[in-house]
DNA sequence: CTGAAAGCGCTTACAG
DNA sequence: CTGAAAGCGCTTACAG
């Protein structure tokens, strides 16, 4: 390992003019400058970050704390921090949580032992204790959470009440008054507030909320696949349409409805949430709300950049629009046509 | 910031011997271990581990280069990586490279100054000289880089070429005579690959290699679309099954089968390659080859995490085993049914 | 403009 | 068993 006193040795100057030149921040004379670029090539010097981040207290390295990247609503927030996080030079630690507490604060003590600059949790799961020591250890934003108690930090979230809301809207503009609710279990917040939005939009409409329309189920596509059947298949009322929490439960409601006979949106139409890339590819295309991922990464990058930099000003919350994207699986209900208005 | 200072005075010791406890590898009095687990405790220190890396020149931190996690391959080869790196106690980078060779290098290079002890690099772009220099600096495993100048370096590949042999066996299997290749052309050397083995198992059962059967295309769905259309709809002979590069591309070649008129199966036949999370969720399944994605990930790093434990022995070079997925994108030939064998 | 020196927070021989 | 000291590779006042 070639290190600055090597380069100061064959440069014939002080370590202390070396680190000047390579800073830029200090005058060092013109031929000196020299010199030391010189020996800098020549023995391919390339300065150890460990050494700089230990003497300034700067990494220019960031954590990102996900649930699961495998999960497909992640791979787009992931990349939009880190494109963020490479325009202005900054490294990126991927941790996945899998949506455990546990897991969630081992990984934040990691990170901050390796003295990140900041992270971004998404979901965080870690007791409002642990984030406040958190935020006194490194920056800290918090996507996508949604609870109340966490005003006091800077949040990025997505008005997932409001993208709900236009979902069941969508369904009554074409027709539909039968409208079902099947939502994952696990994501308790988000899944909490699209069922509200789902009571609420349909109390606006004096449609009455009738729980026998409603399923919650296993979070992955075969959770939405059982709960679509036990729905069609019971002796309940028959939706005609049915809003589902998110889009990968949405596709296993789809694979249910086929199992019974049924056809995608002839007969009962479907409408999604997040708008997961294979949304737009299925067949038929998933009509769907669609979250702002990459933004959504994006900009808590964006925003934890700026407190690394200058921390300044209060405290954000931001929250994205959703939009909804009309595709092929929603279509007028059968029962009684209406025109939309 | 507290440091082990603090705690060596609060305990009444030295810092010797607080690092002592803390690693357990001397023999400490155990009044003074307590001592010392009291005002660890009590200050709520932790190691700096910039500090003891660069004390030790261990960081426990691996990178992971990939060309974007939002395609769909990766987060699984990631989550992979991520969970052998978690079992032992590392951390990992994420970078991106967007199949740029000089983004990949940029990287590399920044993941070594920050240290790391060993890197994967996945489908790697930079030149031979980069790699061997990169070499010097940290441990490093190539996945899926199946240059044959790479022979030097560790790889873990996937049989890619086996894999396409399979796919076309299938389809001749089911009665396809009239087969034809969509491949991406951006993937250059598993493209190339796929493409070989197509060629290569026409010729075993004595079928003309017709080039009007094949196309490149964009690598994105809407290539596949693009691609499936113009093979449809030319003067040439007309397939009545496409194996197709990889899923994405699929999903793109069955939209445009069906904009052209016709079914998957029953007109024609696709089968796809990868087996990514959708493959599954479509309606019509995919039928496709799968790659061991989260496989090449766990294995990767973990010849990694072992290169850097005790760096033994010689090279290795792994090659992972693809399987087909049959599922319901392929049916008999139309034109000539025969048996399967 | 430059160099010598202190210090970032650790670990690790070494002497006792 | 313990402490003092050197050193990992940098940066940063400070004196000249």
């Amino acid at each position: 390992m070639v290190s600055m006193k090597d380069v100061a040795r064959l440069a014939n100057v002080s370590v202390g003019t070396v680190s000047g030149v390579l800073n830029g921040k200090k005058a060092i004379k013109p031929a000196n400058v020299e010199k030391v670029l010189a020996a800098v090539e020549e023995l391919g010097y390339r300065p150890n970050m460990l050494a700089r981040s230990l003497r300034t207290n700067v990494s220019n390295s960031i954590g990102l704390i996900i649930p699961d990247i495998t999960n497909p609503y992640y791979p787009e927030l992931a990349r939009g921090v880190e494109d963020a996080a490479h325009m202005a030079n900054f490294t990126l630690f991927l941790c996945n949580s899998d949506r455990s507490a546990e897991k969630e604060w081992y990984y934040a003590q990691a990170l901050v032992q390796k003295k990140v600059d900041g992270m971004i949790i998404v979901k965080p799961r870690c007791t409002l204790e642990q984030l406040k020591r958190l935020k006194q250890s490194c920056k800290l934003v918090l996507a996508d959470g949604t609870d109340s108690e966490l005003e006091e930090f800077d949040l990025i979230n997505v008005d997932n009440k409001a993208g709900a809301v236009s979902a069941v809207n969508l369904l009554l503009t074409y027709g539909h008054r039968d409208i079902a609710f099947i939502g994952g279990i696990v994501e308790s917040q988000s899944a909490k507030h699209r069922l509200e939005a789902y009571q609420a939009t349909l109390a606006c409409h004096n449609i009455p909320y009738r729980p026998e329309l409603v399923r919650e189920c296993m979070y992955d596509w075969r959770g939405g696949r059982v709960a679509a059947q036990s729905l069609l298949t019971s002796n309940g009322p028959k939706p005609t349409a049915i809003f589902v929490g998110n889009d990968i439960l949405a596709f296993g409601v789809i694979r249910g409805i086929y199992d019974c006979g049924l056809r995608v949106p002839e007969d009962i139409s479907v409408c999604g949430f997040d708008d997961i890339a294979m949304s737009e590819l299925s067949i038929p295309a998933l009509t769907t709300v669609r979250q702002p991922k990459y933004e959504v990464g994006r900009q808590s990058a964006e925003l934890l950049l700026q407190r690394i930099q200058t921390d300044s000003s209060e405290t954000v919350h931001k929250v994205l629009d959703t939009s909804v994207i009309f595709r092929n699986t929603v279509s007028r209900s059968p029962i009684r046509k209406i025109y939309a208005d």
